[in-house]
DNA sequence: CCTGATAATGTAGTTTTATTACAAAAATTA
DNA sequence: TAATTTTTGTAATAAAACTACATTATCAGG
């Protein structure tokens, strides 16, 4: 893993240190976010240590030195990402793993974020511009996924629709133009059926984007493969938070196809949004 | 608010500042993550000012002096939460805009996480516990949080059902008894059918959860208001993340659900899962 | 159980870094 | 414009971190 949590590094390592190095460990263990605000000296008596001992403790753990570890370890303390158990336990309330399944969220956000490929999302963008179709398909959580974004590619002027029965799937892939594009999601990316109809739609010569997880069946088969990286969760309580970041993508995918269209475009969305003004009540009651 | 970012801080303050703070500033915004590993010197030359100025600056701030600025400004670089422009601008490409929306998303997702009630989450875990029937309703965007919710709820073996149709919805309301639960998913929570529809189900004795945004109509008029404060997204490329935020919420209270039922619960889940693994291509071909 | 080698730890001095006190320079006000 | 206040910088001081080296502990082979 590329980006992991300091402390828990040290907890892990906890065995593999020598007396002095496992001195400073423990006196950082008591108290971390005290080691933020001291200094090396004061960590090596709280410790019983000299103060190169607490030096070299930093720099077995791959810093720079005494502050570049603090750094590193104030980062490792943020908000929740606390390193002790960011899983859910049994006996929590819900004071626990409500933040726990926040963070959780979140950090999977990140890491889809920073790797994410886009040169992928340019040519997705290029396809659904070039679209004068567009089949949102999905089973399960990913139907509701797909549902979002037909809602949200509806506003662009373009007939969208959405998709979570098999059977309708397979006779609108068999019918496909080259003209369509067909937007597959499926987490696993292993779903028969589903791979099935993505097969039977590039046989037509319709363009199959798939959003699904990298190296699957799907990714292998369709036109362009949009892989998003979440990583399992191992946890039972947790939930699928691939689905989060399969919306989030097609934000991006929508705000991609926004810009291109020019500020021109702008005023379509907002005659849209003014639509269903008559259906609310007005803020001032 | 408790928890508030540095960077953030900084940001909104601009104005107030004095010149050198400004150079001192603009310094730090250029390159945040630099100036953590920084000393005092470097960062004064970077924004050619004396060394007691960013001195000066970091007290400005709050800060013990400049190492404690330093961490506390590491705390506000975690989970990728940058918060320096995050406002998509019309001229900018794929590799500009994609961490902008996600960097969004993280950013309201965790002021959700920090304002949440945990209280009146509780409440609507034993409400969901004690219900007979559950029914998701939902219009539009929200359609499709209802749809997800009722893919989550349907395991845990109750009859739950969504609907984004507004005459089914009416009947349903209607219909309803007192040990039914109506989940009305809104957004603005000013949907005038919406409302209605709710109206008509507290008046049959039903409980009715809403989850929408604060001081809103329907939040008014439920049983129980699970609300959520999603800042307004005024950036017209900007998707809306409340949905997103709706969502994690619902895994929060299906998490809630799960560990209320004790143990022997995850094997009935277990079952669920392995259901549909006759549907799906195995891992090893 | 000694001896030499190696690893671990500490001491003391050096260097780097941050802070403070104060003075100079701007900016502001009357 | 002179007095006052605010801002900024200079230089000295203090604090913190690091390095080279010395000492001590540990361990293997005899």
């Amino acid at each position: 893993m590329q980006h992991q949590n300091l402390l828990m590094i040290i907890s892990n390592e906890l065995d593999s240190l020598n007396k002095s190095e496992r001195k400073v460990a423990d006196a950082i263990m008591l108290d971390p976010e005290a080691v933020t605000h001291s200094s090396i000296a004061s960590l090596a008596i709280k410790a019983s240590v000299s103060e190169p001992s607490v030096n070299r403790f930093c720099k077995r753990f791959n810093t720079a030195g005494f502050p570049d570890f603090k750094i590193k370890l104030a980062k490792s303390l943020v908000s929740g990402v606390r390193f002790v158990n960011q899983n859910v336990d049994s006996d929590d309330t819900v004071e626990h793993f409500t933040p726990k399944i926040f963070d959780s969220t979140i950090n999977d956000l990140s890491l889809v974020r920073d790797s994410i490929d886009h040169g992928v999302v340019n040519e997705v963008v290029n396809r659904l511009i070039d679209a004068e179709r567009i089949y949102f398909f999905g089973l399960g959580t990913s139907g509701a996924v797909a549902r979002d974004a037909e809602n949200k590619f509806f506003r662009f002027n373009l007939p969208v629709s959405f998709h979570d029965d098999v059977l309708m799937m397979r006779m609108l892939a068999s019918t496909g133009r080259s003209s369509d594009v067909f937007f597959v999601i499926s987490h696993t990316g292993r779903t028969k059926e589903v791979i099935e109809i993505s097969e039977i739609a590039v046989d037509k010569g319709s363009t199959v984007i798939a959003l699904t997880s990298p190296g699957s069946p799907l990714s292998s088969i369709c036109s362009i493969s949009l892989e998003v990286n979440v990583p399992e969760n191992t946890d039972e309580y947790m939930a699928m938070t691939s689905r989060i970041a399969h919306l989030v993508i097609l934000d991006v995918l929508a705000t991609g196809f926004t810009l291109r269209q020019g500020p021109d475009f702008l005023s379509h969305l907002e005659k849209i949004k003014s639509s269903l003004k008559p259906t609310r009540l007005s803020k001032d009651k």
